[in-house]
Formats: structure tokens, sequence, C-alpha cells
DNA sequence: GCAGCATTTGCACACGCTTGCAAAAGCGGA
DNA sequence: TCCGCTTTTGCAAGCGTGTGCAAATGCTGC
């Protein structure tokens, strides 16, 4: 490609009349320089248009300040708002955020935490997928910080951070008994991913100690056409449900819009429907969704810090539940 | 924080009983080694979990491999889909996307790409924002590459992919007259984006030529809620506009909510609307928004391959105008 | 002016890799 | 076996930086 020329410190020392290692320490805070020389460098630096070899300086510390993040579906609304919080706070704590994209194969999460090696990341952050334990266990002997986002993986070394999805699911339960409804269902994808498993569970569990069935569907990837199928599917049931959990704003989106539309249903007062994220679209007018708020930015800042500072009391890994705050809005009768 | 302990071709050259520039040629592509060795030193590198280190590679090869993304409002529904496109082809053409997000504060874009200076990127795509001139030329002097998406800039050197904002904007007119309406309106944030201006200028434009006057409202930033406000100014008016060109998605959404929410009007039956970016929301079916498709995979095809190969026919940059297209839905009526 | 001390500076090495260059090894034919 | 040739290998220099160490400089109080 086209030749780059980018200025170095030499030719800033050369212009300051001073030794490179003046130049190095100028930039580096902390480090033992006359306030005069530094102003001297500064300024031949600024005069030449230098700046910091990043590749070098992580070569020397061992330190590349790059942290990995590896998602898949970057498009989604929720992805998409938990990456903006990462990369604004990994920003302000002076990392910077290298974005690695496995929508294409499975294995790629490996692939990407291979690129993250190779960077030499000072972390990894996983939104999606797992990574094979002996590539994690990769990433941890060579140093490298490690966090899972729901996730809920139980190997150690790792940061994980949860949701009390479980215990969420089991508050719809109550709001949906409340609200006088009998026939649960829940709207699941096939994703299988373990927090949606978790809602799932929970709530089938929270259902059957009240002695209540529910019905479950799961179709597809976790979008909004899968939740207009499983509406179909759920709605043309003999038992039609009058209260639906849907594992995911999108999901509960499609469902919405199946059943006012397809089936002239009036929402909450003939279903009454719940989700979970709290993306933008749930406090659209159209839907005006009861959902769970995902903590992104507690997420984001628990997850940030941990990379930064590091935990002392838990030198090895930890892991960390968070709670989903219950936003009502019309999508369910009462509240 | 912890000592990184990455294992080094070093380590891997003795353990396969070779040199250490054995181990680096095994690792480079179209390098002199024979197939003997490449197997032995791959061999001992997968046992020892060894991976070329990409700062230190960069560093000699002059090449780093990596691509600065300098993107605001990343969780928005078309900046996030362009951020995929983007990520999904850097890294099959072999690069690397570094994400800065530039949400902060306003000179921040210069900030990103003092960052990108910094990892020495390869090349930096703009999405939102403007580079000051000053370290637009300090980086196309260091050999990096850049593109502007939607900047509508003219100062030559980097790569600049525009739409045919204004064009766009004239088929929206004749679609409206033919759909028989006669009151336009234009519904714009206060953001004043070159593109957004120009769909504006290219509607009013249009309308003129037909003889027509538009009412013209802005608010806000470009999101949801400025839609709904814009439209409870707009159809307060005495004379309430029977079409409206909303200049985003996001916008339409939030006019139409609250034309129909609020202001009880059927779309398209008694008000016609259209947006730009065909967001995903757009197809929904509370919206079925008639709008512009961007043409994302277009748009990072193009920036891709350029960053990649280069052009020779244009060694210093180029503009391009791309197309969007109509997506017919129900929003508009005939079609 | 000078001893005693704290601060600043420069030298030189290290980081992990690529690559030009020359030496070594392989190979085929006489 | 030996020569000429091609392929493979190792050596060493260099990429741009940080930092320990010793020398140099500045400052204070006599």
């Amino acid at each position: 490609m086209s030749e780059k020329v980018f200025v170095s410190a030499e030719e800033v020392a050369r212009k300051a009349g001073v030794s490179r290692s003046a130049v190095s320490r100028a930039f580096t805070p902390g480090a033992s320089v006359s306030e005069k020389t530094r102003i001297k460098v500064m300024e031949a630096a600024e005069e030449l248009g230098y700046h910091v070899n990043h590749l070098a300086r992580g070569l020397m510390r061992n330190e590349s300040g790059i942290v990995s993040l590896i998602v898949s579906d970057v498009a989604t609304p929720y992805r998409s708002a938990l990456l903006r919080e990462l990369t604004q706070q990994l920003q302000a704590a002076g990392k910077v955020a290298m974005l690695i994209n496995t929508d294409r194969s499975d294995g790629s999460v490996d692939l990407a935490l291979r690129q993250a090696i190779r960077y030499r990341a000072d972390a990894s952050i996983i939104l999606s997928g797992l990574p094979d334990k002996s590539i994690a266990q990769l990433c941890l002997r060579s140093g490298q910080r490690l966090v899972l986002i729901n996730r809920d993986d139980d190997q150690p070394g790792p940061l994980r951070i949860n949701l009390d999805d479980r215990e969420a699911a089991g508050r719809v339960v109550t709001a949906f008994l409340r609200a006088g409804c009998t026939r649960l269902a829940f709207a699941n994808s096939q994703a299988g991913t373990p927090s949606l498993m978790a809602r799932e569970q929970g709530f089938v569990a929270a259902a059957k100690a009240q002695g209540l069935d529910v019905i479950v569907e799961r179709h597809g990837s976790t979008g909004y056409e899968a939740g207009q199928i499983v509406a179909q599917r759920m709605l043309t049931r003999k038992e039609r449900p009058d209260a639906v959990f849907c594992a995911t704003d999108l999901l509960a989106c499609g469902f919405m819009d199946a059943a006012r539309h397809q089936f002239s249903l009036s929402i909450p007062e003939q279903l009454c429907i719940a989700g979970f994220d709290d993306i933008e679209q749930a406090s659209w007018t159209s839907y005006h969704l009861t959902t769970f708020a995902q903590p992104v930015v507690t997420i984001a800042r628990e997850a940030v810090t941990w990379l930064v500072e590091g935990w002392e009391d838990a030198p090895d890994g930890h892991a960390l539940t968070l709670h989903a705050d219950l936003v009502w809005r019309g999508s369910v009768r009462g509240g």
C-alpha cells in the first residue's frame, strides 16, 4: 500500500534540541522531566504533528491499551446500546475499543479471541457466544482479562456479569396474576442462550408454583419476525393465552404487531404482554411495552472498572448478578 | 496491572529446533520456508499457544492492520447497521476495526483521529462529525487513508461517499403529487448535517418547481421524540399538511405515532409520510413506512475495497455518489 | 567557592517482530 | 564425486518506544 511516514520521537528530539528519552518522558505522565524541556518538546511535537506510537509503546510497556469487544448482532437495539456505553466508558478510562464482529460462523468467538491475543489486548469483553475453554484459558494464562456479559458460564477466571433473569421472570408472573390473567405463555427464540433460557425456566417455574401451566413456543432467532411467527402460532390455538412474556423486547414488538393487526386484539385489554431489555422502541407510543430494563450503564461500569483497576478481593475472576428493574408501561393491566 | 506473559517466537523457535526467522516466515504467507519446517513450527506454536504479536509486526511492516471507525450515536438503527456491515467487511479483508465513540464533546472527532494516529491505523472511516482540516491533512500526510461517509465535505484527499439526497427528495415530491397531496411539509432536526440539509433543500426546490410551498419545521436531534414534537407543531397549524417527508426514519416513526395516537389521523388516507434510511423499524407492521434505503452494504464495500486496494485512477481521493432506492410501503398512497 | 543533595539528562538495552543478505543445504546431471 | 543452480536457513540490523543506571546539572547553605 502507500508508504506511511509518521514522525518519530527522534525527529522531535532533534528539533527540540534534546535527547530522545526526553521526548519519551515528556509524554509519560509522572516521568522525570523539567518543565522547561517538557514545554520545548511539546512545542516541537505540536509543530511536527508528532503522536506517540502506541504500537511501540504497547510493545515496551507490555500493555496495549486495547480492549476487544466480541459481539454478534451489533445492529440490534440492545446490543448497540450496550456497545455505546462500553466504548464510552472504555475511552473515559483511557482504553480503546477493538470491535470484533462474530456474525459469520459459530467458532468465530475463538477466532475473535485469537485476534485479541494477536493485538495483545489488555482485556476482552464477550457479549455473545461462548469461547472454548482452552482458548479462554490461554487468554487468562497470557494475563488477559476476560468479561462475559450475560453468558452465565461457570468457569472461574473471567468476570461474569449476569442479571437476575429467573427472579425477574417470577415478578412477571405475579404481575400477570394481579392483572387477572390465567392462561400464561412464554415466547422465546430458538437461540437457547443461557439468559433466554433462564427467563423461560424462571417463568415456567413461578407459574407452576401458582398451579398454572405455561404455553411455550420457540422459533428462529431473537428478532421481530420471530415474535410475529410465535404470535401466529399461539393465537391460533383453541386455548388462546391472555398473557405473554416475551424473552426479548424485539420478540415482544413482533408479537404485539401480529396480535393487533392480524388478530385485532387490543393490548392490554384482551392480552397482556411483557418484554425484556427495555430497548428504545419499547417506549415508543405504538408499543408502550412493560419490560425489564437492562442496566447497561451499570454493566459497562462494572466491566470497565474491573478491567482497569482489577479487584483485590477476587484476584481470579468474579461473578456479578445485577438487578433488572421492571419498567411499567401500558402493555400489562394494572401496574 | 497484571504481568502479561505471552509466548514469543523465540520460544517457539527453541521448541521447534529452528531459528527465530523461520518462525516468522512460517507465519508470513508467501515467505520462503520449506514445508517441513513450516509444519514443525506450526505444531510447536499450536502446542505453546503462540500468536504473532501484531503490535510488533505492525511496527516492522509499517502497517498495523487497524482501521478506525469514528462514530457518534452508535446505538441508532442506521448507524449500527452501517457499523455491522463495515466491521464485517473489514474483517473479511483482513483488517480489524477500532471503534471510537464521539458522543461526548464536539471537538472529539479530532481527538478520535489523534487516537487513530497513535495506533498507526491504516485508515479511518468517519461516520459523523467533520475533522478539522489541519488534522485531516496530518492524517493524509502520514499516509493514512480517510473515508467520509455522508459528510459531503469538499476537501481533496479522503474518499467521500454520499447519496443522491437532493434527487431522492425530488422523487418524494412527485410521489406525493401523484398521491394527490397538495400541502407538503418537511420534518427535520436541528442537527444541520449536510445530508439532512440536502434532503430538505432538494424537497423544497422540487416542490417550488411544481409551484408549491413547503412547511418546514426543525427540532432537536435526529430521533423519535423530535419527530413527535415536530408533528405536534405541524398538525396544530390551521393549514394542516397532508404529506410529510421526514429527514430520517426515526423522525418519521415519531411523527407517525403522534399523528395517529394524538391526532387520530389515519395513514396514508389522511396523511402521507415518507422517511429516509430504511431502518429495520420502517418495515415493522406498525409503521410500514415508505422510505429510501441506505445502500449500507455498497457503502461498506466501496469504503473497504478502496482502503485495502487503493485506486490507481484516483491516487488522491475520490468522491462517490450512490443511489438511494425508494422502498414503497404503505405510508404513501399509490405506489 | 564548595560540599551535599535532589533533580534532570543521556546512554544503551530491551520489547517481539520482519527482512535483506550471504552462507548452507538440497538437487539434478555429467 | 563434483559443479551449477535453486531453495532454505540463520545472522543481524532495524522498527519506535520505555526505563535503569550513571553522569551531569541545578540548588541550598555554609
